[in-house]
RNA sequence: CGGGGUGUCGUAUACCGGUAGUACGCUUGCUUUGGGAGCAAGAUGACGGAGUUCGAUUCUCCGCACCCCGACCA
């Protein structure tokens, strides 16, 4: 994409009412705008983060077996009075029509999900079956914080599983917690698969996916030589004890960002909706479920504030809005335009998403610029690169150079 | 929801009980062009409502919005 086409700019400086680095850093490079406290509209950019996010849990969740669907988001509130939920869940948003009827905004799903598994799975035959679905949740937060991290209305996936026995599902939990770790890997993240309560939802232990970071709001203990890891919430042990998993550890305090959730639901939710199934004699069975959370657009936040510095943002290469910023330094039409031009046709057409800074200014800013932006590889087009046929290549990351030559480029 | 704070051009800021100034951005023109350029000319602003006052952007109160701490976040 030419960036000179591109509807939004940069900005110098952050709003001063701003405090996270992540709200600070999306909002001067573009990439969101704050609609109110807690709610974010996604802007080329961003949404073009966002949007490979999404496909990545996407790919995921298809790989194991998901099949995805669009839940409605505008809930009648008889389902979730048939819960409970309508009076137990705070954070729940209710509206009222112009006929004052009830209802609710959807904050997770399983109001919805249920009736509809239980509409198709029918017999031992049909299960089990995983559901998912990418899309808003609204959740009404005494206090938004953190710029997108915390939001009244924010993106997820969610996924819910049906199993006829305990075990099926246990064993299905692990494939989905492996395939949760793929995608955070895929996103650029390393998390903890953390034990934490089940809250409200659960009795039973759930397991929390926690990106370290200081911008996060839990407390973690984890080992520092195996995989154990629990949410201080919960916690028996202390910071310092041995690791009571491997026995060799110690346990590591820190501070993380939840970017995931599983759940074990039991039978709660197919109880409250009378879903029941045939097993093979004949009788009426409960399906027990799963509920499986991972935090799209929090991711965003989280990614920021984890790769972010003092020059701006730095993309993983998974999540980045683009592979590569051809950068410019010609005007009108001179030899280092044409030339740039050409590349940017090239790497077009090799399929290479490049967003190409065409725009008549000053290299200073447009480095400033691409900096802020954070795309990982910037090439550099000026005399030099008309004269020797060789392009500077720059890694956002590490600022490392390197010159190559238009054929690799372009592969 | 409890506590604290802040509301001034698009953004960041200054000053002030009496004319609202600066920088960046934006518009026009010329110059400049490898790390946020220069000159010139322009356009754009006091959150809303009451009150005090000859006069309020400034002081007081109420609302609203935003930020921070806490609680909350089935």
């Amino acid at each position: 994409m030419r960036q000179s086409k591109l509807f939004t700019k940069t900005r110098r400086e952050a709003p001063a009412d701003e405090v996270a680095k992540n709200a600070q850093l999306l909002i001067r490079g573009g990439f969101v705008h704050k609609e109110m406290a807690g709610v974010y509209s996604y802007l080329p950019l961003g949404l073009r983060v966002l949007t490979k996010i999404e496909n990545i849990i996407r790919e995921e969740m298809d790989a194991i077996g998901g099949q995805e669907i669009r839940m409605a988001t505008l809930h009648p509130s008889e389902k979730w009075k048939t819960t409970g939920g309508w009076d137990a869940v705070d954070v729940l948003f209710k509206i009222q029509s112009r006929t004052e009827k009830e209802y609710a905004l959807g904050q997770s799903e399983e109001e919805i999900v249920t009736p509809i598994a239980q509409e198709y799975a029918l017999s031992y035959k049909d299960l089990p079956v995983a559901i998912y679905q990418i899309g808003q949740k609204y959740r009404d937060e005494l206090r938004a914080k953190s710029g997108v991290m915390r939001g009244r209305e924010f993106g997820m996936k969610d996924m819910y599983s049906f199993h006829e026995t305990q075990e099926d599902f246990e064993k299905f939990y692990e494939i989905v917690k492996a395939s949760y770790l793929k995608a955070f890997n895929r996103c650029g993240l390393e998390v903890k698969v953390t034990e934490a309560s089940g809250g409200a939802f659960s009795e039973k232990l759930s397991y929390e996916f926690m990106a370290l970071s200081d911008a996060g709001e839990d407390d973690i203990l984890y080992c520092n030589a195996c995989t154990h890891c629990v949410n201080v919430e919960i916690a028996k042990e202390k910071e310092g004890n041995a690791c009571p998993k491997c026995g060799k550890g110690k346990l590591m305090k820190a501070r993380a960002v939840e970017v995931g959730n599983v759940f074990d639901l039991g039978q709660k939710y197919p109880k409250a909706f009378g879903f029941t199934y045939k097993d093979t004699e004949g009788k009426e069975q409960t399906p027990i479920v799963g509920c499986y959370g991972f935090g799209t657009s929090r991711l965003v936040g989280t990614i920021v504030e984890t790769f972010a510095d003092e020059k701006g943002m730095v993309w993983p290469e998974g999540v980045a809005p683009f592979a590569i910023h051809l950068v410019s330094l010609g005007k009108d039409s001179d030899e280092i335009s044409k030339t740039a031009d050409a590349l940017y046709d090239d790497l077009v057409r090799a399929g290479v998403e490049v967003l190409y800074d065409d725009r008549d200014m000053r290299a200073g800013e447009k480095f400033a610029d691409s900096d802020l932006l954070g795309i990982p590889k910037r090439i550099v087009v000026g005399k030099d690169a008309v004269n020797t046929g060789e392009f500077e290549v720059v890694n956002r990351a590490t600022g490392e150079v390197v010159k190559t030559s238009r054929a690799k480029l372009v592969g």
